[in-house]
DNA sequence: CAGAAGTA
DNA sequence: TACTTCTGG
């Protein structure tokens, strides 16, 4: 869930404190992208019209393939260079949020199953969109398809977010890309958010409205809210982050701010504010875990990839009964469109 | 989610 | 043309 309620820190601020970015902007740049959230987003969002996934002729799940297509299809005609970040083991500090969010699921499938019972469809495709796994076969399924995609793919020893981000630090990627603000807390400098193609989102109330790939700057937010880095994090603790989810009752946005600005450190806000204290907050293995996460460091991007339309092909057409009709143009342009590219680039580079 | 098809 | 609804696997 990542930091809950930091937008509202942004949000209506004035500053600029983020820019529309078009997938043109981002031509040339490698953007490591958070794969677990990105995955999630696929699994809810593509269903069919009864709020089931999309499966093969067997009955595995095919919607995240179907997203993991037409995204990087989009990004890779226009050369943005995607690299696939997965999470690997979580910190022991996460476990309340996993179980949090272990119940969020099982209230889910109980609702689920009522308004199925019920015949209450729309009910049941509400609760249906929450009830998403990563096994093992749809991870390995991504991973196959990525690679026959010519995109690379990072483990991550811990949080994929902190993968991502130590590896902007390090400049082998230019930005993480990721819906959660958790990249910047942990030092990403550059975090593109919105990373989709049409630009419309159905909201919770049914309302449509136009989201653009956008571009948020550490530097920019930290000036703009005028703290350090660690008072960023010092800040995402209070507000609640995935290492102690419940946050503190009574403390938002506002008043974090606030107990930031005059106190500075989350050691002299407790001293100074009983709620604070009273939470028992263990603020300084969490703030460790943000500013010294575990990963792999200097992790060289594997650029050597290539796309291989025919691996594509047979993967999706042959194996998972993806019509050809509908998808093998797709995948053939995407082709001639990234040699096209390398034309351009090795000629620019001859001049 | 994203493109295709349908509608006005 | 612009906007909404449908479809995919």
């Amino acid at each position: 869930m990542g930091v809950k309620n930091i937008s509202k820190l942004f949000d209506g601020s004035s500053y600029e404190h983020k820019k529309v970015v078009t997938f043109a902007d981002l031509k040339d740049r490698k953007l490591g992208i958070d794969a677990f959230n990105q995955l999630y987003q696929f699994l809810s969002s593509i269903r069919d019209g009864t709020g089931q996934s999309l499966v093969d002729v067997s009955g595995r799940v095919t919607s995240h393939l179907i997203g993991i297509l037409t995204r990087n299809s989009a990004l890779l005609q226009n050369g943005v260079k995607p690299i696939y970040i997965f999470d690997g083991e979580s910190h022991p500090l996460k476990s309340r949020e996993k179980k949090r969010r272990a119940d969020v699921k099982k209230t889910a499938q109980i609702a689920y199953d009522k308004a199925v019972s019920e015949g209450d469809t729309l009910t049941a495709q509400k609760f249906a969109k929450q009830l998403n796994y990563l096994t093992p076969q749809l991870l390995d399924d991504s991973k196959r398809l990525l690679t026959y995609m010519g995109i690379p793919i990072i483990d991550a020893p811990g949080e994929g977010e902190a993968q991502a981000a130590i590896m902007v630090k390090e400049g082998s990627l230019w930005a993480t890309a990721s819906q959660d603000y958790d990249a910047m807390l942990f030092g990403s400098t550059k975090l593109v958010r919105n990373l989709n193609i049409t630009g419309k989102r159905t909201l919770a109330g049914g309302r449509v409205i136009d989201i653009k790939p956008e571009l948020l700057e550490l530097n920019v937010l930290l000036n703009g809210l005028n703290i350090t880095h660690a008072q960023l994090i010092d800040l995402g603790i209070l507000l609640g982050s995935d290492f102690n989810p419940d946050g503190i009752s009574g403390i938002g946005p506002k008043t974090a701010y606030k107990l930031i600005n005059e106190f500075k450190s989350f050691e002299e806000i407790e001293k100074n504010n009983t709620k604070v204290a009273e939470a028992n907050i263990p603020y300084e293995e969490i703030r460790e875990i943000f500013l010294n996460p575990d990963t792999h460091k200097a992790v060289k991007v594997d650029t050597s990839l290539t796309y291989d339309v025919e691996k594509i092909r047979s993967f999706l057409v042959d194996e998972r009964g993806f019509s050809d009709d509908r998808y093998l143009r797709l995948i053939e342009k995407t082709g001639r469109e990234i040699e096209t590219l390398e034309s351009q680039t090795s000629l620019d580079d001859w001049f």
